[in-house]
DNA sequence: CTTTTTTATGCAAACCTTTGCATAAAGTTT
DNA sequence: AAACTTTATGCAAAGGTTTGCATAAAAAAG
């Protein structure tokens, strides 16, 4: 029973002018007389027309959509960088497709395969933490397909770029930990293939030279994810050493929501014997008790930066030539769990 | 310099054959000899041709697209549904875009606007808190647009749903309170326009009622939101009243986190003096300490379900008549925030 | 009343692919 | 050798819209 929807060749016909006709005067086309398009505008909104954008998009080669890479969705990082995005392009009437790589280098090449197939007019990518070959990625850039990434870098590839200032943020953390008389300072690092991770772990190293206290390898442990449970192991690493750290900076909240578990679990309390600082400023994070003290990450601005930028470039009908890296600032919050 | 894609017409012209024969065989036609088969699969290949899908959506009057409508992307609820969604659409080359309503009914009426203008196939929604009249929606099943509606019901709007059973977990919720010996068991309620908490507040009161227990409206108060600042209020007037009651049961885990926190912040312990559970099972729930009680809910199956239903449904040519309604079983997690 | 200018509209191509029908060439049957 | 069947390919339309160019009609100028 599905009527098919008005097209401007109805509309013509009923009012027994040529398509042409219509379509200039739905567009507003200055030779077009008052009269017919006052008719055209009319009877169109009459029979309720809608213009179809998949003509549309065949004819202009655009889809007005874009494409939007993230490793996950679930965290409240990237959600909200995704938010940002949403609140910029929606009212330029461009529309985003998401997919998740799930931290999968095979998955975001996928990904990245289909959304070309269906000619997204660009791209929004945060690599994946198996990510280590961008040639994918080169793809894109060889053809001209309008790229920007955002977050995690991928060194090498030449587009518009956002990121937080990682470096600054993990310098302040670790600094406000020295400074509120913290001698044994540990982190629990992520996995360095992310940018992230290894500019976190720079600026930890940094704000304890800046203090003359020697790197000590064994206060630094990696962990293998960003959930909760991914910082207890760690974490009891850590507190099996003969020396136990009194402070634990970490690559995130989620690690760090772990790492009080496993601290409190142990029976040792924060921020008395240890302070716990997370990454992120994660919602949850200021009702835990103690709450926890954290590093704010502008991921909606960040979002709507990167949005920003892609836009420019699909609008440029010449190439702009300068490519922009934006870095923005993560903001130290102090609360319950460091002293 | 973006050098235009290579098209059918192009390896017709270089192999000096017609553009349908070119398609018949890369559609592998049987009416194509093998040798031209070969030769353009060949030099398709060469040329890396990928077909022009806009070209097919306007020929087919199909997108192979989606549209997913939530309330919120952020809270892990509607992310790992989403999750779901996603999982099980891709392989069938389907691709979803994803909008938020924000829990605002206007939003949600323009974004089924848009996404109707950009033809997806079918929508998935789960509408907003605001939402009372369903006339957005009745329009899509009016023009036969498919739409299956999960989570949050739409009552009145006959389509296929899938739903979680309410009732259920809260009643099981509360009758494992009043089983551990709490006496008066208080419910932090959700918004009444959703489904979803007028089900929970049902079960919660019938729960109380199998065990002769009165319903004391003392003891219901409603939050206005699902985040853990929503729960702090409700709680502090909870425990304000001249018999505070011993268990509380919230409409959700964001809220029992306020609650959590509230009643720490009060000096009262949990879950010797106030049992608290909650509804989700979000991750970072079992970290918490005490870790918190909760229902689970089976949100990634929810989204599997509902991207199968639409997807039958968008596959059906003739009109399926009977509409599905699926009803999900949560489970109660039992952890510490509960004797 | 011509000729020129302006104004308003239509034609047809383009975007790319699929597909029913027609047709040419080859092969098979009488 | 004529009639028929099979096989392989091409033509053209369809999907809906925009737009350069042509043109008809009307208005202005001579």
């Amino acid at each position: 029973m599905k009527k098919s929807r008005t097209t401007i060749t109805e509309i013509a016909n009923q009012l027994g002018v040529s398509p042409s006709t219509v379509s200039r005067a739905l567009n507003d086309h200055p030779a077009i007389s008052k009269k017919t398009k006052k008719a055209v505008v009319k009877l169109a909104r009459k029979l309720n027309y809608q213009p179809n954008l998949l003509a549309l998009n065949l004819l202009k080669n655009k889809t007005n959509t874009i494409g939007v890479v993230v490793p996950e969705i679930t965290s409240y990082f990237f959600s909200s960088v995704i938010n940002g995005i949403q609140d910029m392009v929606n009212p330029l009437g461009v529309n985003m497709i998401i997919s998740q790589s799930n931290e999968s280098y095979e998955e975001e090449k996928n990904i990245i395969q289909t959304f070309t197939s269906i000619r997204v007019d660009g791209f929004l990518i945060s690599p994946s933490s198996e990510t280590k070959n961008f040639g994918h990625l080169k793809i894109l850039t060889d053809n001209n397909i309008p790229l920007v990434i955002f977050d995690r870098d991928c060194e090498g590839i030449e587009v518009d770029k956002v990121f937080v200032d990682e470096y600054n943020g993990a310098f302040q953390a670790v600094e406000h930990l020295i400074q509120t008389g913290c001698k044994r300072v540990a982190h629990i690092a992520g996995q360095q293939t992310l940018s992230t991770a290894r500019h976190r772990l720079k600026g930890y190293k940094d704000a304890l030279s800046k203090y003359n206290i020697p790197v000590n390898e064994k206060y630094i442990v990696e962990s293998c994810g960003f959930a909760p449970e991914h910082g207890i192991d760690p974490t009891k690493k850590l507190l099996a050493l003969p020396n136990p750290p009194d402070a634990i900076f970490t690559i995130n909240d989620g690690v760090a929501i772990g790492a009080m578990y496993a601290i409190k679990e142990a029976g040792i309390t924060i921020p008395e014997e240890i302070s716990v600082i997370g990454f992120d400023d994660d919602p949850h994070s200021s009702f835990f008790k103690p709450s926890l003290s954290t590093v704010w990450q502008p991921t909606y601005e960040m979002g709507v930066l990167a949005a920003r930028f892609l836009m420019r470039r699909i609008n440029a009908s010449n190439e702009i030539s300068s490519f922009r890296i934006e870095t923005l600032l993560p903001e130290l919050v102090v609360r319950g769990s460091s002293r």
